[in-house]
DNA sequence: TGAAATAAGTCAATATGGCTGACATAAATT
DNA sequence: AATTTATGTCAGCCATATTGACTTATTTCA
């Protein structure tokens, strides 16, 4: 039955996409000094938000295919701004850090999104700051808030 | 100098990526059932909020090529979700509207969207909820806000 | 201990959604 | 009449993702 419900956000639904594609789109500039993508940049944030991170964990939080991770991965590395190594526990498993560099490049790409965020933040009302926030991780996957959690939890 | 200011903001950059990873995903089994993309979600979601939009505006908003929105725009209008009208005062404009069935896709694909904001928006303080949209309006390009708030006074 | 499962990596083929450059047509503007 | 503008199209390319098949090294388990 048409009708049948609540009216759409439509504006929120605006406000997301123009936030996040204006937010996602700093970085840009760096990136291509380097030559890397988005994809090389959402990988090298989480190794170094995530020091020691499996392959398969960095997968899972990516919700990607190990292939297309493949090449992504093999940049970084070759690059020096990721290394890989071999676990002490379960020698199968190839962990993550980003090196010297990598931390470097890391906070140079979230410094223009952080300068975004920090002013958006300094024109609203203290209060209003938290629920920003509480607003976006209610926005997540009931599922996965935890995992957004344990990186927030890591500061 | 390294410790040159303030110090990023990874909390809120993980936030806004869970969240818009969650939130676009919503739509895609819909999607999927018409052989469609998220390119194609994008066009017609603009079109239907603004029936008349002339091509030339709608890359505009999307910030993408011609021949980018040429194949999807194609595929809308032989699926006759959406209908190009020749321009009234200039004639060498396609205007674009949604059809009937285009209006009835976008409103089924900004349901679960729209379910998502509601939920969140629902779990927070009444004055937070302005809060979260206010923070999004900042978030997004000065010099672009207004064209977000043209959509927002529609309706 | 030997078989099965797991972590990671690789090859190949394919899809999607972008891009640049070049060019064409029709209509408006000067 | 010449130029500019709005739109469309062809061709080729790139980045990022997919599925499926297979390998290697290592761990787990019966």
């Amino acid at each position: 039955m048409p009708g049948s419900g609540d009216p759409p956000h439509w504006e929120m639904i605006e406000l997301l996409f123009f936030a996040y594609r204006d937010f996602i789109g700093d970085p840009d500039v760096i990136l291509n000094e380097y030559g890397f993508g988005r994809a090389h940049h959402r990988v090298l944030h989480f190794v170094n938000r995530s020091p020691g991170l499996s392959v398969a964990e960095l997968l899972e939080i990516l919700k990607i295919t190990k292939q297309s991770l493949g090449r992504v991965l093999r940049e970084l590395v070759e690059a020096g701004f990721v290394e890989q190594m071999t676990g002490d526990v379960d020698r199968r498993q190839r962990l993550l850090h980003a090196t010297e560099k990598g931390r470097a490049l890391a906070l140079s790409l979230a410094e223009p999104q952080s300068r975004r965020i920090r002013e958006a933040l300094k024109a609203l009302d203290p209060e209003a700051r938290d629920a920003a926030r509480a607003f976006l991780r209610q926005m997540i996957n009931e599922n996965e808030r935890e995992s957004n959690a344990r990186f927030a939890a890591r500061r």
